[in-house]
DNA sequence: GTACCGCTGAACAGATTGTCCAGCGGAAAA
DNA sequence: TTTTCCGCTGGACAATCTGTTCAGCGGTAC
């Protein structure tokens, strides 16, 4: 799956202003509404566009305190591990990295304070056998994806994609 | 600032859907439609909810490889390095932490054997004194954050909450 | 007791959506 | 070379939703 340079366009306007419409899109764009339409319908069949679920800022719910942990797995425990780690709320993200029984986890709590707690509940299971915790101080560059999109759309085809 | 429960529902029910309307969810809610637009109004102006963006699936575009990086920064050259990582698309994310001269990115590569390029693109840089880097696996927890609203809600105000 | 404030239920015009359609034109296939 | 395919265009339609405003109700705080 590539996307061309009118899908990199509309991911990117849709990024910069998610309650516009597909008729102003189309508008903006200079391509018929149904063209806009059909782009989007085919991102999202594709997978290329998940969804449009609302990003909340944990801080302004009362999680300002971001850490990444790196777990020690004990063998074989992973996925109980897994299933102890998805009952924790304040666990926002799990990945399984390379290294012999490692994940790495990214935390929120209320304070530093709390961090201690939240820490304490991830650890406080038998699998886990050592976890080291960074804690952000600055989010110098936010989740994005935009760049990305860009660079993709401009490596694939100028336009009138092969679909899949 | 904090959720009440009303906060809360319409959050998890705008995650879980996200294409439905106002009016469908004052329906979904038992509550009007002018209640749930005031409420949607204060959770963005609060900056509890950042936005509606697309969610880009990395992997969908041609670049399914996740990595992080933890990169040791020389003493004072954090902003330059800050600045450097900004400007590689495959740089989804950069943290500063806890540590002296540590920072924690996300990168995403096309192949293993582009990752490489990648790394090599990310510290070829001066003020970068080190860098050691764990391949994704398994996403085993996909970025969520349902459960913690659900959590913040139900510590909130059962209704009404004094608003900020 | 009074003022404040959020919620309700309603109304309105305006805009957008989902969904059709026929026609055009480039590219691939025959 | 000719035919077929397929995306894009520009238009149309009814149905729906949006933004906005209003008066009234009922708690809570002062």
């Amino acid at each position: 799956m590539a996307i061309d340079h009118l899908d990199g366009r509309i991911i990117v306007l849709l990024a910069r202003e998610p309650r516009i419409g597909v008729l102003e899109m189309s508008r903006r764009l200079g391509v018929a509404r149904g063209t806009v339409q059909a782009r989007l319908d085919r991102l999202q069949s594709n997978g290329v566009i998940r969804g449009f679920g609302p990003e909340v800022d944990p801080a302004a719910i009362g999680y300002p305190v971001t850490a990444f942990a790196t777990l020690q797995i004990r063998q074989g425990q992973g996925p109980d591990v897994r299933a102890h780690l998805a009952t924790v709320p304040e666990v926002l993200e799990l990945h399984t990295t390379t290294g012999s029984g490692d994940m790495l986890c990214r935390l929120v709590a209320r304070s530093n304070a709390d961090l201690q707690r939240v820490i304490d509940r991830v650890v406080g299971f038998e699998g886990i056998v050592r976890a080291s915790t960074a804690i952000v101080m600055e989010n110098a560059v936010p989740l994005r994806i935009i760049p990305l999109v860009e660079q993709a759309a401009s490596e694939g085809a100028e336009a009138r994609p092969r679909l899949g």
